[in-house]
DNA sequence: TTGGATAAACAACAACTGTTGTAAAATTTA
DNA sequence: TAAATTTTACAACAGTTGTTGTTTATCCAA
C-alpha cells in the first residue's frame, strides 16, 4: 500500500493532492463512467504518464478514493476505537447508510462500473472493522463467517435504503434492520 | 431484455450465438479482463459493429453469460418451481458455492472487473428466487428487506468459501452457514 | 553547495473503443 | 415472386488507453 504521507517526497504528496482534488471535483460534474484519466489529467495539470506513475487507472483511483473517504466517516465517529456493542452496530450501519446515499449511488445506466468498485471497498472496510470489534470481546469464536455474513448485510440493507424511492426515514429503516444483522453477532455481545 | 428466442431472426440467433460461444472460449484462455471486443469478434468472426449491434460492451456480454450460466444452474435443480424450506434454502446455498467455484473467480489482479460482474448478477438471481419463493408462502410480511439480506449474506458466504485458501468441505461449511442466512427467514418457514 | 536520486513532463507509439454512413446479403412479407 | 425490411460487413473516424525512453526539474543527502 501507500507509504505513509510523512515520508512522502513533497512532490509526490502535492501530485497525488491535485489528482485526488481534480478527481472529486470532476465526480461532482459527471458519472464516473464518463470521466476518463485524460479528464483527470488535465484538470489536475499534470502529465497523464504522471498519473500512471501514481494510479494503475482510474479505478484504482476511485477505490482509493472511495476508502479514504469512508475511512474518515468511520474516524469521525471514532469507530475504529470502538468494541462490538449493539449501538456501536447500529452506528455503523447509519454510517453506511449515510455514506452511500452522500455519494449518490444510483442505477443510471452511466453508474455502471462506480457502484461495484464502491461497494467493494466499503463493505471491505466494514469487514475489516467488525472483525476488529469482534477479536476485541474475548470470545473464543472465529470471526471470519459472522463478519462476513454482518457486513455483506449491512452493505446490501444499506444499498436497498439508497436506492428506494420511497426512502424511509433513517431511523426507523435501521430499527427494522439492526435486528437482521445482530441476531448473528450475539454471541460476541458482552455479558453486562 | 431481449425477445424470446422463438421469434427471433435466424441470423440474430446464429450471430449471438456465435458471439456467447467465442466469449466462453475465450474466458477458458484467459482472463476476462485480458479479453477485448476485438478479441470476441475475431472469434465469432463477425464484424466488431455487429458485435456493438448485439452487445452494448463487453461487460453487457458478461452479464448476459453469467445470468444465463446460473439460471440454468437453477433450473437444472428446478430451484424455480419451488418455495421456501430450509432444504430448499441449503440447496440454493450449494449452487451459488459451485456456480463461483467452477467459474474459478479469484483474487488476481487480471479479474478485477469480472468478480464484480458476476456477483451483481448472482446475487441478483438470488434475491429474485427468494422472493418468488417468500412470496409464495402466504405470510403478511413484506419479502423484500428479508429477501435482501439473505440473498447478500449467500452470497457473502460463497464468495468467502470460494476464495478460501483452505477450502472446507463444502457439505460441512453449509451446515455452518446455513443458519445464519435461515435464521431471518424463519418467519416464513411453513407450519408443517 | 554539489552530486545523486527521484519525480514529472514530453512525445510518440500501437492498440482498442465506440460510432457512423454506405453497401451487400439474407430474411420476411405481401 | 418480387419488393421491403432487417441484419451484417465494411471502412473510416475521433478519442482514449497504456506504455516507453529521454529530458528537465526538484528534492535529498553527504
Amino acid at each position: 500500500m501507500l507509504p505513509t504521507e510523512e515520508k512522502l517526497d513533497p512532490r509526490v504528496k502535492r501530485t497525488r493532492g491535485l489528482i485526488l482534488q481534480s478527481f472529486g471535483d470532476l465526480l461532482a460534474e459527471k458519472s464516473f463512467d464518463a470521466i476518463s484519466v485524460q479528464d483527470v489529467a488535465e484538470k489536475a495539470q499534470i502529465n497523464r504518464a504522471t498519473f500512471y506513475a501514481h494510479f494503475e487507472d482510474k479505478y484504482a483511483l476511485l477505490d482509493h478514493s472511495i476508502r479514504q473517504g469512508f475511512m474518515q466517516e468511520i474516524e469521525n465517529r471514532m469507530l475504529n476505537a470502538c468494541h462490538y456493542t449493539p449501538d456501536n452496530l447500529r452506528t455503523l450501519i447509519i454510517t453506511v447508510c449515510e455514506f452511500l446515499a452522500q455519494l449518490g449511488t444510483d442505477c443510471a445506466q452511466s453508474q455502471r462500473q462506480f457502484e461495484p468498485l464502491v461497494e467493494k471497498q466499503v463493505k471491505l472496510q466494514v469487514y475489516e472493522l467488525l472483525t476488529l470489534w469482534l477479536s476485541k470481546m474475548n470470545v473464543n469464536i472465529s470471526t471470519e463467517i459472522p463478519a462476513t455474513v454482518a457486513a455483506w448485510a449491512i452493505y446490501g440493507l444499506a444499498s436497498y435504503w439508497s436506492h428506494s424511492k420511497k426512502r424511509p426515514a433513517l431511523e426507523k429503516f435501521v430499527d427494522q434492520a439492526l435486528p437482521l444483522v445482530s441476531v448473528n453477532l450475539e454471541q460476541f455481545a458482552q455479558v453486562a
